[in-house]
RNA sequence: UGGGGCGUAGCCAAGCGGAAAGGCACCGGGUUUUGGUCCCGGCAUGCGGAGGUUCGAAUCCUCCCGCCCCAGCCA
């Protein structure tokens, strides 16, 4: 990552500097990150967090609060909240003592809403899911009042206690804010503000039955907590004036709501109630699955934290729709891990090659750099011996144009080692399958150079078959064949496009032996492959569990494929 | 056909009346004991469209077109 690039502006920040300049807060920044604790954590809310944490980190004084919007008991777990105060924390993030809930704020909601009634804007409706549906109107025609609009003060305040004291069953009644039936705006019709729910909530257990409104709590929760900017997604714009309604009939602090665009991203979906299906339908392992684009799955996967805040600081934020490239998020990883991982060397599909002048009892260690980007890393010794395992795809029997590794008659380098020359191919007679290859190497060559002006372009990774450590690789592709999932055909939804092979497994790999006390906090560069892990859940010490971060990239696919293209 | 938003390259995204930033992707070339990295170059006479204002418009005005969100006792 270069030094000099600068973090690019965006209209929210513009928004910060302006009120700070203009002194409006007394030039206070303090946000919030408010999750509702009903799934894990995705890239989407990795954008919101990096938002909202990002600046308060960026001015003076700022602070940000992590708050849980639990107001609905029926989908919200203790275990979601414990795995996002992970998250966050392993993104790198921190709200000091300003972990709140919304469920803190219940008594003063229920206060607050005595007193809209008491004012005369609330007001006690006893009509149907049904009819109040009905009644709200449509898009183009106003809605009508309801018959309990008119109810006295008192009755609605005896009503009201009376839902409280669990005197009615679910349904049967709601407390509504009495705004304008007619208003263009649908959330201005009266909408319902708490409604009756028997139900045992994480934090409150049962002392509550009913449950403020998203609605009603959010903007409250924000003005009591003296956020100066309340950060939500593009669906709460038609909401704000709902807020501020709120907040001035309550004749409270009143925050600045800015809305943005969410995150989407190609080849997966971001929905917690998307990511929900996948893990209650076996789709995926759990909601760490690699594939999965939640914080924990990317974690599991490879990802670093810090190319997630990168990745968040590139995206950008504006109020456009948008639908980044997952390629982008891909290169940040490749960027970080690029100067951090240590190289080694590991043959996933094994072929053995035997080296007929290498003598059948010798065995040497060579030097091998550990990471060529930073030279801190330093070195290590890796066995050679006679028989070795090299990658299938790194030998050809009958080789394209252009293809520089392994061929009969063709010399290769084996990195860090010699250049051997390929006499001989052996097949399975039965299935014609290439099982060893026969090999000659030139001694001239260790370390892996000769002064002689000789041409050895291709180089290929390698392990020495008798120090061979075995592993298991986990490959992972797009969860989806489709760059757009949600766009879906007639009859068909986002289940249709599931990529069949988006995890291969590969069994038989090997690695060279200093793996064995691989750690799940270190990635690695597979040399010539891509970026690994261990897996955090499956591996062990005598049987490794390695998954792909992400790919190198890979100039000689794209030739061949365009090679292929012109035999076309 | 109510209200609220949004349209700048294949994908993101700066720009806010004075010569269209940057990143990703893609395409060339160089270096290379990773076909990786790195380096160099290319990539919008054009900013959804049409008019208008102006010496000058992606930026201001008018009209039009397209896309997204809102009719949960979800958030």
């Amino acid at each position: 990552m270069s030094a000099v690039e600068t973090k690019s502006s965006n209209f929210i920040k513009t928004r910060v500097e302006e009120d700070i300049k203009t002194n409006k807060y007394e030039g206070r920044v303090h946000t919030r990150f408010p999750p509702e604790p009903n799934g894990y954590l995705h890239i989407g809310h990795a954008k919101s967090i990096c938002l909202n944490f990002g600046l308060a980190e960026e001015f003076e004084g700022g602070l940000c609060n992590l708050r849980f919007d639990d107001t609905n008991p029926i989908k919200e777990e203790e275990e979601y909240v414990k795995s996002m105060i992970e998250d966050i924390h392993w993104l790198g993030f921190d709200w000091g003592d300003r972990l709140y809930y919304a469920s803190d704020y219940f008594d003063q909601l229920y206060e607050w809403a005595i007193q809209l009634i008491k004012d005369g804007k609330a007001y006690v409706d006893s009509m149907s899911a049904d009819q109040i549906r009905e009644f709200r109107g449509t898009l183009t025609q106003p809605g009508k009042e309801s018959p309990y609009r008119n109810r006295r003060v008192e009755e609605n305040i005896e009503l009201f206690e009376r839902m409280r004291a669990g005197e009615f069953e679910d349904g049967t009644h709601v407390l509504r804010a009495k705004i304008d039936m007619t208003s263009p705006n649908l959330n201005m019709r009266d909408p319902v503000i708490y409604r009756i729910l028997h139900a045992h909530h994480h934090r409150t257990g049962d002392k509550w039955c009913i449950y403020p409104m998203y609605d009603w709590a959010h903007g409250q929760s924000d003005s009591i907590e003296g956020i100066t900017h309340s950060i939500c997604t593009l669906e709460f714009e038609a909401h704000r004036p709902l807020y501020e309604w709120f907040l001035e009939a309550l004749g409270v602090y009143q925050p600045e709501q800015i809305e943005f665009a969410r995150l989407n991203l190609n080849y997966t979906v971001i929905s917690k109630r998307k990511l929900l299906q996948l893990v209650q339908e076996d789709k995926v392992d759990d909601w760490d699955d690699p594939r999965m684009p939640t914080l924990s799955g990317l974690r599991r996967k490879g990802y670093t934290p810090q190319s997630i805040r990168v990745f968040a600081d590139r995206i950008g934020v504006a109020k456009s729709d948008n639908m980044v490239e997952i390629a982008l998020l891909e290169h940040c990883l490749r960027e970080d891990l690029n100067y951090s991982a240590l190289r080694v060397m590991a043959v996933l599909n094994p072929i053995k090659v035997i080296i007929t002048n290498y003598p059948e009892d010798k065995e040497e260690d060579l030097e091998a750099v550990n990471n060529p980007e930073d030279e801190d890393a330093g070195t290590r010794m890796i066995p050679f011996s006679r028989e070795i395992y090299i990658e299938r795809d790194d030998f050809r029997e009958d080789p394209p144009r252009k293809y520089f590794r392994l061929a009969p008659g063709a010399e290769v380098r084996l990195k860090h080692a010699y250049y051997i020359t390929c006499e001989k191919v052996i097949k399975d007679p039965a299935s014609g399958e290439i099982t060893e290859l026969y090999c000659t190497y030139d001694p001239k060559s260790r370390g892996g150079w000769t002064d002689d002006g000789r041409k050895v372009k291709g180089t290929l990774h390698w392990v020495s078959a008798q120090h061979a450590v075995n592993a298991e690789v986990r490959l992972y592709e797009h969860l989806f064949l489709k760059e757009n999932p949600d766009d879906i055909k007639e009859g068909k939804d986002f289940h249709f496009y599931l990529n069949p092979d988006s995890l291969k497994v590969l069994k038989q790999c090997k690695v060279e032996p200093g793996l064995v006390h691989a750690s799940v906090q270190n990635r690695y560069q597979f040399l010539r492959q891509g970026y690994f892990v261990v897996d955090s859940k499956d591996s062990k010490p005598d049987a490794l569990v390695f998954n792909r971060a992400v790919s190198l990239r890979d100039s000689w696919a794209r030739i061949e494929r365009s090679q292929n293209l012109d035999q076309k």
